[in-house]
RNA sequence: GGGCGGAUAGCUCAGCGGUAGAGCAUCGCCCUUACAAGGCGAGGGUCGCAGGUUCGAGACCUGCUCCGCCCA
C-alpha cells in the first residue's frame, strides 16, 4: 500500500522532458477550477487585470515577461490563500485591425469603401472570430492561471456601454468637447492620432532660405524654412526683437513669394532662435504647432493648404491637388527660377511618424472630439504622491508627475470604422446631441433627420476604462464590489502615458476610487547584446519557440531571473538553457527521494516531523529563511531576487548538501535516522516546489504529484498554501557551519593536491576547542562521505608542524591530509607560498589601518577590535603555514 | 535643450559606508547508482574618469566621459 502510494505512476525517468510533462497540467487544473475567482468566498482579495493584448497580436518576448511576471505573482496570492483574480481579454485595437482586414480585402482586390461600414464592420468581427483567439491561445502555452469565464473584449456590449457612458458624462461637464484645432493626421491610416501615437524621430533634412520681399522697402527679409511647401498658406513673418539684422522691419509687411500675399512681420522672441537659420521665419499656423500658437498670439488667420491624405487643396491655388512632396518639389522650382531661393544647408529635423505604420504625419487644421485632461489630472497625481497608489521602480514617479504636468488635451476622435462610434448625432437643424443610446428626435427642432458621428472614439479611451469596465461598471456587480480597486496593474512602462495615466484618471473620475493600488512597470526586453529586437535587425526570439524547444517553465524562470527593476533585460538562448538544466536538476533530486521512500509508509507525513539529525534541522531551517526571503521579495516585486534566491536553496543547498548528507542516514544502519531523513526530505521538497511554482508551474505540479501527500494537502500544489511562518533553528545553523566549512577546506586540499575522488584519504581536523571537536566527532560519518575520506581523526593541536602533510589553517580550525607516499610535495609547496602571499597582503592592509591613529581613535571601538581580531587570526595563519611549508620544502 | 536610468570578473548582474560577490562562461580532476542537462576544485576585478566628504568610499557629494530611454 505505502510502496503503490509514494511511487504512484512509477519513479520519474532519469531525464526530465518538459514535453512530456507542460502538455498535461493546464487543462487539469483548468477543470478542478482553479482559475476561477469566487467573488461569494470571503477573505483578503487579490486581483488584476491583464493588459489587454490587441486582438491582432501574436505572442512575442515583451508579452512574455509580462505575462510571466502577471501570472507569477497571480498564484503567489493563491497559494497565500487569497480570493485570487486575474482577468483576461484583447484590445480591439482600431487602426491596427482595420488594417490587417484592409490588407485581406485588398487581396481580393476589394476596398473598405466599396463593402461600405457596415459590411466591413461585419468582416473585421468575422475575422476576429477566426484568427482574433490566437494570443489568447498562447497564454495556455505560457501556464498564464487567467479566470477565461471573465474574459473580456473592448468592443463587448458591456464595455461598449461604459464608453459611452464615460462619454456623455464628461461632455456633460464640459470636458469632452469638439472643436477645431491642430491635430496630427496620418495620410496613410487617414485618420487623427493624438500627440502620444506620433513617434518622433531625429531625422536629416533640409534648411532652405526664402527672400521675402519687404513691401513699401527694397529690403528682403531671408526666412529659413523646413517646410517650403507650406509658404502657399503664410499668413505672417516672424523675427526676434533683439535681432539687430531685422530691426526696423517689424510693424511692416512681407510679401509671400510665388502668392504675392502681403502678411504682417512681427516680432516673437517664443517662436525665432537668433542662433538658428536666418533669425527669420515664416508663420503657417495651419501647418506647424508652434506657428498655431504664433498665430493665436498675433491674431493672425489660418490658411489650411491639406487634405486629408496629405494632397494640396483649392487654397493652394495653382499647386492645387499635388502630394505635399510634389508641392514641395514644385514651390522650390519656381522660387528657384524666381531668384527668391537663396540657400539650402543640411539639417536633422524632429520628424513625426505615425506609431502604426511609420508615415510621415501632418499637422493638420481639423474638427475633432478631444478630452480636456488637465482637471482630472490633479487627482491622479495625488493618487500617487501620497502614496495611495504605489509605483514600482519607484524612479518612474518622476517621469509621471513632468507628464501630468505638462498635459495637452486628448485628441479622442479617429476617421476609423472599427472602434466605438462617438455617441453623438447632429440634427438638420444644426445641433448636436450627445447621448449614451440613440435619441429620436432634435430637442430644439424637434427634426428626426440624425446623423450619428461617422468617427469612432480612440481605442486607448475605452482601455483607460478596462479596470473597471471589465468588471461590470456603471452596473453595481458583485465582481466589481469584490475586485475593485484591483491590487496590482502590471505593464509595460512604455505605456506609462498611454494607459496606466488615463487608467489612473479615469478611475478616480468615475468610480471615485483609484484603479489599482500598485503599479509595476517592466523593463523592454532585449537582445542578448542589448539590442531591440526587430524583425528587420533578424534577431526577434520567439516566445514560442522557445516554449517548444526548452519548455515554458525554463522560460517563465528566466524572464523572471532577469526582471530586475530599472533595467531593460538582455536576453539569451543559451540563458533560457541554463534554466532549464535547473529544472532537470530538480527533477533529479526528486527522482532521488522517490527512490529512496520505498519503505515510507502511506500515513508517514502524519504528525509532527521527528527532529532528525543536524542536517535534517539544518536543511529545514534554511527552507524557512528562504521562504521568509522569498515571500519579502515578491510582496516588492524583486522578482529577480525571489528566482536567485529560490534557484541557490534548491540547487546549492538542497542538492550539494542536504541530498548529500542524507545517503549518510538513508543509508546508515539506523532505522530512525533513516526515517527523520526520509521525512525531511519529503517535507522539504514538498515546501520547496511550492516556493517555486509560481516560476515554473508545470515540473513542480508534476513532481509535487508524485510526493506523498501531508495531511489536509489539496490536490494540486497550484492549490498548496505558500510556506510562511516556518521556524528558523539558529543553533542547527550555527552547529552545521564549521562542519561545511572543514568538508570544503578537506575537498579543497584534495583538489589541489590532486589526489583523485575516488581516492579515500585518511585526514585529521584538529581543534583546540573541546565542542567542536564533539560537533566534528558526531558528525564524522557525514564529512568523511562528503570529503571521500577513509579514517577521519579528530584531535587536539600539536604543537610543532607535521611532516609531509597538507593544512588547511582556519580561525578556529586546522584540517590535515597526509602527503606520504601519495604526491609529490612541489604541489603542497606552491599552494602554501600562495595561502601565505595572501594572509600576508590582508595583514599588511590590516596593519596599516590599525597603524593610523585616527582610525584607532575614531572609528567605532568593536570595529577596531574586529581588525585587531582578525590581524592576529592572520599572524597565527601565516605562523602555521610557514611552519608547514618548512616540513615540505625541507 | 530638459529629465531619468546605466557603466563592478570574458558575459549577465547583485552589493549602496567597515576583509570585492553570484550565475553563466573558462581551466584542472572525476562517468562517485538522483542528475555528465552532472560532481569537486581553481583562476579571473586599479568597481567608467577626476576631484571632494570621511578614520575608512563600488557605495555618499560635485564635475566630466560614454551608452540607453523619455520629453521638448
Amino acid at each position: 500500500m505505502s510502496e503503490a502510494k509514494a511511487n504512484a505512476g512509477g519513479p520519474p525517468v532519469p531525464g526530465y522532458d518538459h514535453r512530456a510533462v507542460e502538455s498535461r497540467w493546464y487543462s487539469e487544473w483548468e477543470k478542478a477550477g482553479l482559475f476561477h475567482a469566487d467573488e461569494t468566498r470571503e477573505g483578503a482579495v487579490f486581483s488584476m487585470v491583464i493588459p489587454p493584448p490587441n486582438v491582432t497580436g501574436s505572442l512575442h518576448m515583451g508579452h512574455a515577461l509580462s505575462y510571466t511576471i502577471e501570472d507569477l505573482v497571480t498564484r503567489w496570492h493563491r497559494m497565500r490563500g487569497e480570493v485570487t483574480l486575474w482577468l483576461p481579454g484583447t484590445d480591439h485595437a482600431g487602426i491596427a485591425t482595420q488594417m490587417v482586414v484592409e490588407r485581406e480585402l485588398a487581396k481580393e482586390g476589394l476596398d473598405r469603401r466599396q463593402l461600405g461600414r457596415e459590411e466591413f464592420v461585419r468582416r473585421v468581427w468575422e475575422w476576429k472570430e477566426r484568427c482574433g483567439g490566437r494570443i489568447v491561445e498562447q497564454l495556455r502555452v505560457l501556464g498564464c492561471s487567467l479566470d477565461w469565464e471573465r474574459q473580456r473584449f473592448t468592443l463587448d456590449e458591456g464595455l461598449s456601454a461604459a464608453v459611452r457612458h464615460v462619454f456623455v458624462a464628461l461632455h456633460g461637464k464640459g470636458l469632452v468637447y469638439r472643436a477645431e484645432r491642430l491635430i496630427n493626421a496620418c495620410p496613410r491610416c487617414h485618420t487623427a492620432l493624438s500627440d502620444l501615437e506620433v513617434d518622433r524621430q531625429e531625422t536629416p533634412g533640409k534648411l532652405w532660405k526664402i527672400a521675402y520681399a519687404v513691401e513699401g522697402s527694397d529690403a528682403r527679409l531671408t526666412v529659413a524654412t523646413t517646410r517650403p511647401e507650406t509658404l502657399l498658406g503664410d499668413t505672417g513673418v516672424a523675427v526676434h526683437p533683439d535681432d539687430p539684422r531685422w530691426n526696423g522691419l517689424v510693424g511692416k509687411r512681407a510679401i509671400v513669394p510665388l502668392v504675392e500675399r502681403p502678411v504682417p512681420i512681427v516680432a516673437d522672441p517664443l517662436l525665432v532662435s537668433m542662433e538658428l537659420g536666418t533669425g527669420a521665419v515664416k508663420i503657417t499656423p495651419a501647418h506647424d504647432p508652434a506657428d498655431f500658437e504664433a498665430g493665436v498670439r498675433h491674431g493672425l488667420p489660418r490658411i489650411s493648404l491639406f487634405d486629408g491624405q496629405a494632397r494640396t487643396n483649392a487654397n493652394a491655388g495653382p499647386y492645387a491637388n499635388l502630394d505635399r512632396y510634389e508641392a514641395r518639389a514644385r514651390v522650390l522650382e519656381d522660387l528657384e527660377a524666381r531668384g527668391a531661393l537663396v540657400g539650402t544647408e543640411d539639417h536633422v529635423i524632429p520628424l513625426g511618424r505615425c506609431q502604426r505604420c511609420g508615415t510621415v504625419v501632418e499637422p493638420l487644421l481639423s474638427t475633432q472630439w478631444f478630452v480636456n485632461v488637465a482637471p482630472l489630472a490633479g487627482p491622479a497625481i495625488d493618487a500617487v504622491r501620497s502614496g495611495k497608489i504605489r509605483v514600482f521602480p519607484e524612479s518612474w514617479k518622476a517621469t509621471y508627475f513632468h507628464w501630468m504636468e505638462n498635459l495637452h488635451d486628448w485628441c479622442i476622435s479617429r476617421q476609423l470604422w472599427w472602434g466605438h462610434r462617438i455617441p453623438a448625432w447632429t440634427c438638420a437643424c444644426g445641433k448636436i446631441l450627445v447621448a449614451e443610446e440613440t435619441p429620436r428626435a432634435c430637442p430644439d427642432c424637434g427634426g428626426t433627420n440624425l446623423t450619428q458621428d461617422p468617427d469612432v472614439l480612440d481605442t486607448w479611451f475605452s482601455s483607460a476604462l478596462w479596470p473597471f469596465s471589465t468588471l461590470g461598471w456603471p452596473e453595481e456587480t458583485a465582481a466589481l464590489a469584490k475586485f475593485y480597486p484591483t491590487t496590482l496593474m502590471e505593464t509595460g512602462s512604455d505605456i506609462l502615458f498611454f494607459w496606466v495615466a488615463r487608467m489612473i484618471m479615469m478611475g478616480i473620475e468615475f468610480t471615485g476610487e483609484v484603479p489599482f493600488r500598485d503599479v509595476y512597470l517592466h523593463a523592454l526586453v532585449r537582445d542578448q547584446h542589448g539590442e531591440k529586437m526587430s524583425k528587420t535587425k533578424g534577431n526577434v526570439i520567439d516566445p514560442l519557440t522557445v516554449t517548444a524547444d526548452q519548455g515554458a517553465d525554463a522560460l517563465r524562470f528566466t524572464l523572471a531571473a532577469q526582471a530586475g527593476q530599472g533595467r531593460d533585460i538582455k536576453l539569451s538562448l543559451a540563458q533560457v538553457a541554463g534554466y532549464r538544466t535547473f529544472g532537470n536538476k530538480i527533477w533529479n533530486a526528486t527522482r532521488f527521494a522517490l527512490l529512496n521512500l520505498g519503505d515510507f509508509p502511506a500515513d508517514g507525513r502524519a504528525g509532527e516531523a521527528p527532529e532528525g539529525g543536524l542536517a535534517d534541522r539544518w536543511i529545514r531551517s534554511r527552507l524557512a529563511a528562504t521562504a521568509a526571503a522569498t515571500t519579502e521579495a515578491l510582496a516588492t516585486y524583486r522578482f529577480s531576487d525571489a528566482a536567485a534566491g529560490v534557484y541557490r536553496f534548491f540547487w546549492h543547498e538542497l542538492c550539494d548538501w542536504y541530498v548529500e548528507l542524507a545517503k549518510v542516514a538513508l543509508q546508515g544502519g539506523d532505522a530512525g535516522a533513516r526515517r527523520a531523513a526520509q521525512r525531511t526530505l519529503v517535507d522539504t521538497l514538498d515546501l520547496a516546489l511550492r516556493l517555486l511554482h509560481p516560476f515554473m508551474p508545470y515540473l513542480t505540479e508534476e513532481l509535487w504529484q508524485k510526493l506523498p501527500r501531508g495531511d489536509g494537502d489539496p490536490k494540486f500544489v497550484m492549490a498548496a498554501r505558500w510556506p510562511e511562518g516556518l521556524p528558523r533553528d539558529e543553533a542547527a545553523e550555527q552547529e552545521m557551519e564549521p562542519i561545511l566549512r572543514a568538508v570544503e577546506r578537506l575537498r579543497a586540499l584534495r583538489g589541489e593536491n590532486n589526489l583523485p575522488p575516488g581516492k579515500r584519504v585518511p585526514a585529521t581536523l584538529r581543534a583546540a576547542d573541546g565542542r567542536l571537536r564533539g560537533r566534528f566527532a558526531a558528525q564524522a560519518a557525514a564529512i568523511r562521505a562528503l570529503a571521500q575520506l577513509g579514517e577521519l581523526g579528530i584531535e587536539p593541536p600539536r604543537p610543532s608542524p607535521v611532516r609531509h602533510t597538507a593544512v588547511a589553517v582556519e580561525p578556529d580550525f586546522q584540517a590535515e591530509i597526509p602527503l606520504e607516499g601519495l604526491v609529490d610535495l612541489a604541489a603542497e609547496a606552491k599552494r602554501l607560498e600562495k595561502e601565505i602571499d595572501k594572509a600576508g597582503s590582508d595583514l599588511a592592509a590590516l596593519s596599516r589601518k590599525l597603524d593610523n591613529p585616527s582610525f584607532v581613535t575614531r572609528a567605532p571601538p568593536e570595529v577596531v577590535a574586529e581588525a585587531r581580531a582578525r590581524a592576529g587570526e592572520l599572524n597565527d595563519k601565516i605562523e602555521k603555514l610557514r611552519g608547514q611549508h618548512a616540513t615540505v620544502t625541507g
